[in-house]
DNA sequence: CTGTTGTTTTTGAATTATTCAAAACAATGC
DNA sequence: GCATTGTTTTGAATAATTCAAAAACAACAG
């Protein structure tokens, strides 16, 4: 697809949801095209050859309000930064790295329906569950000891 | 219980795990049995009237310790402050509010077994798997609009 | 009980992700 | 185009947590 029509995609997406079609979201929404689980930083370094001048703040700004928007997912496993990911629609749930932090994606989970069923809900309206496994990432094995 | 022999059951706690037993690690793990999902200020405040003069690096050390040591477990979930638990034996989780942070525990989920094994593991060693309810408590339910 | 050793706590400061606020700026509707 | 309203920049603040050095202390041997 060439660049352009990437970039109309991302406008419609925006249009969608009633937000301002601006430079800064459209570049965040292209970095978060081809990075999966990226963090604020990431993002912000990955805007800022296309877009110089574009501030750390303006990336949270962003975020923020594609988040909000329910636009993009925000995950925040222990002992990371805040993450953020395009894939929303599908309900698919993340391994993180106990070591290194890294995070890679479950599409799904064998028996996945009765997990979001718990027993007891102390009077919660529940929205969503979240499921996250922990253990060692394929690199991180090696360096146990 | 007398309290005498609840510190003697938390100092062979500690002993178990080949910690030192100290006045600090004893009133940590004092406040934890009648707190759930206490996070370290929290802590902080409990330990400080009897034992006075605590600061709170040290409960930030005492819970590392104690969390190394597979004494207690640590949750974080997004937008919350680490969360320390006693419950460590059991496989339970939890329900968040989405407004106040408020954590539940939930005993077990309907069928948890399968929720154990994710579809592809992308070559993780898999030690556990935390699962997080999101919603609305019974108190924020009636904030809406 | 007392001294020694290694661990823990205190004290004081640093770090870092994230948020806040005001002013400059830009997108959309007319 | 122009006004309106939302977004970004700029600059600073917040708050949980960690780091480091020195003092205090628990455990153990004698």
């Amino acid at each position: 697809m060439p660049q352009k029509a990437v970039t109309d995609d991302l406008t419609g997406l925006l249009h969608g949801v009633g937000l301002r079609v601006t430079a800064q979201r459209l570049a965040v929404l292209l970095a978060l095209e081809t990075r999966r689980h990226a963090d604020a930083d990431e993002i912000f370094e990955a805007v800022r050859p296309t877009l110089p001048g574009t501030s750390v703040q303006a990336v949270y700004g962003v975020l923020g309000a594609l988040h909000t928007a329910g636009l993009v997912r925000r995950i925040e496993p222990a002992g990371s930064t805040a993450r953020y990911e395009r894939r929303i629609d599908d309900n698919h749930h993340h391994l993180v790295c106990e070591r290194c932090n890294r995070v890679e994606d479950v599409d799904c989970v064998v028996g996945a329906a009765p997990c979001l069923t718990p027993s007891n809900t102390s009077g919660f309206e529940i929205h969503s569950a979240e499921i996250t496994f922990w253990g060692l990432c394929s690199e991180c094995q090696h360096f146990r000891g």
